[in-house]
DNA sequence: CTTGGCACTCTCAGCAAGAGAGTGCCAAAT
DNA sequence: ATTTGGCACTCTCTTGCTGAGAGTGCCAAG
């Protein structure tokens, strides 16, 4: 019996190993001359059929080979694919690039959704730290014209916010120091409801501090910027080319950066990497798709996440050490900054 | 002699439109019955000929209609055509977005893009104002932990550029604040090459001022960074369907947001609407696309430009009226912020 | 110069036939 | 009781063909 059930699993094993290489149904006769099994062609056959019926595996039509089901895939994910990691030397090549790329949150985030991306010809998505609570570490005016200032606010994780403000009366720079001076004093520490509750500036200062509040109610209610790249691999994967009516709202979300829409944000919770594949996925259009998809953070309540996304036929294997590695790269670069 | 010319223009102008309307090969009698003309299917038939002799004409295979050559769109473009402006109420409609949104540079240029991509189904590209030669507004030093800080530096532009610095000993915020404003004394209004001409500073400014020039160099080398919208609206364009191989490589040009392939870097020059039709663009991945951009600013070396990109068979007057449009509103908006 | 008429050309959809791949099942072998 | 070889069967995919359709090109008459 479990001599059985083992050759199963190795069967489901060596069917998703090649169909995700393929992308053409698989055979008993291609498996068992590829991967030279002692078993018979007709015994690999009724190993299918069982896996079939327990719904590991799909038939697109009579006689043509075997796809792995969602459920194939999933099982794989759990138990056959083993365990993942990078080589040493893959992982010290993603290192170097780090240390060569501009010391700054957003590079590291688009050069972790350029590299990931790259190495596994899939969309990547890659969200640079950012806080649920929004709180102001600094603020400063730099005086544009006469009745025109740049406002800048950075924000606890060391976001940079900004935005343009007229001013009420012509001011020069070393007024709008003073005034930035004492905002900081009013303001560094405090989220936008504390803001909101304490009794407002006056003055110049007055108008100033609106403008923070909506500043960060905008930001708060902004979607998620993300670095997303590579989907021009993804357009060249055969899924795509073959049905396209079935990617087309995918091209939409990715087009529209709808990052709520591509990952699904229950698993943004889980710690460690989350894989949601084809129909686990609760959006609709997203349904062919798979994500592989992990939070990273430094600090409680800064956070960000590393994700990729493809058609349900990808290597969750590769893609899965990737995803991990990078997230605990993003979560060293993160403790340097805020641990 | 004339009237006949006449004849001939107008009927190219009318298989341009109808190309453009239904992607489909035009014939004589469609267009004798749609447009309802006076001449016979025969006349109109020879005049085709004439204008594919000419070159304006291509022909798929001998028994097919009419497809308008580059040739052909280039002197629609020209000449047949006809002046193009927006309806007053789309002009309020979109003049009134702007206003609705965030009072920023990069917010505008964002929308910009949004809109030209929607409105027209086009890949949108629009770049923020940039100056050529980055010269320094104004150095901020943001305290992050004991021995690290958030260097920004606002360009003339009012651009901000930020950058992790590691500070060589601990240093509190007030510090940082008289550093800082040392440094604005020195720099202000200086461009990379004056800063590395003048004698450098000593001590932790000294270290500072290294990494604004870093920045400065790494900024000066970078592409041009854009706002690209729209790309799922062009993939449901029949010419991608069915020529995929030939717009994979656009594709991937867009992909990696490199702006000038995508753009003609030579026409970024002429004052006006640039229109870039098929072969006429110098990179060969994008002869199968037509470009319609133009630059925009307020100031002489402060400025930025707006772009639509699709396949050769576009709605030209649609999208030279917008892009039109949408720089002179960038234009306006930049004057009330440099002008 | 314009027009109606007509032969000609080329594509495209539909269909049939044959090849190919792979299954499903059965009866024999282990 | 499981494994295996054999074989019929099913379904797709390619190829070739045919007829319909669309549109041209040309010519001779208006």
């Amino acid at each position: 019996m479990e001599a059985v059930t083992d050759r199963r699993a190795g069967i489901l094993r060596l069917v998703v190993r090649e169909y995700v290489d393929t992308a053409m149904p698989v055979g008993s006769k291609t498996i068992r001359e590829k991967y030279e099994l002692s078993a018979s062609a007709a015994t690999i056959r009724s190993e299918m059929q069982a896996l079939e019926s327990d719904g590991f595996l799909t038939h697109p039509y009579t006689s043509a080979g075997r796809i792995p089901s969602d459920l194939g895939y999933r099982s794989y994910v759990e138990s056959l694919m083993g365990p993942v990691e990078l080589a040493a030397e893959e992982k010290a090549t993603i290192r170097h690039q780090f240390y060569q790329a501009a010391p700054e949150l957003d590079e590291w985030a688009k050069l972790a959704a350029v590299l990931l991306a790259r190495s596994l010809g899939l969309v990547a998505i890659v969200t640079p730290p950012r806080s649920d609570d929004l709180r102001v570490r600094r603020v400063e005016l730099v005086l544009l014209k006469d009745l025109l200032a740049l406002l800048i606010v950075v924000l606890r994780e060391a976001r940079v916010l900004k935005q343009l403000v007229p001013l009420a009366s012509p001011a020069d720079q070393s007024q709008l120091n003073s005034t930035s001076s004492h905002l900081n004093e009013r303001l560094v520490g405090k989220s936008l409801r504390e803001i909101r509750r304490q009794s407002p500036a006056e003055g110049i200062e007055g108008g100033i501090e609106r403008s923070i509040a909506q500043l960060l109610e905008v930001e708060s209610q902004r979607e998620i910027g993300a670095y997303i790249e590579g989907l021009s691999g993804v357009l060249e994967q055969p899924e795509f080319q073959q049905n396209r009516d079935d990617f087309i709202d995918v091209i939409r979300l990715i087009d529209a950066r709808s990052v709520d829409q591509l990952m699904p944000p229950a698993t943004l919770g889980n710690s460690g990497v989350s894989v949601v594949i084809g129909q686990e996925h609760p959006i609709r259009a997203m349904q062919h798709c798979s994500v592989v998809m992990t939070p990273y953070s430094a600090r409680s309540g800064i956070s960000g996440f590393v994700g990729v996304l493809g058609p349900t036929r990808l290597e969750y294997g590769r893609a899965v050490a990737r995803v991990r590695y990078f997230s605990s790269l993003l979560d060293e670069l993160m403790i340097e900054i805020y641990g």
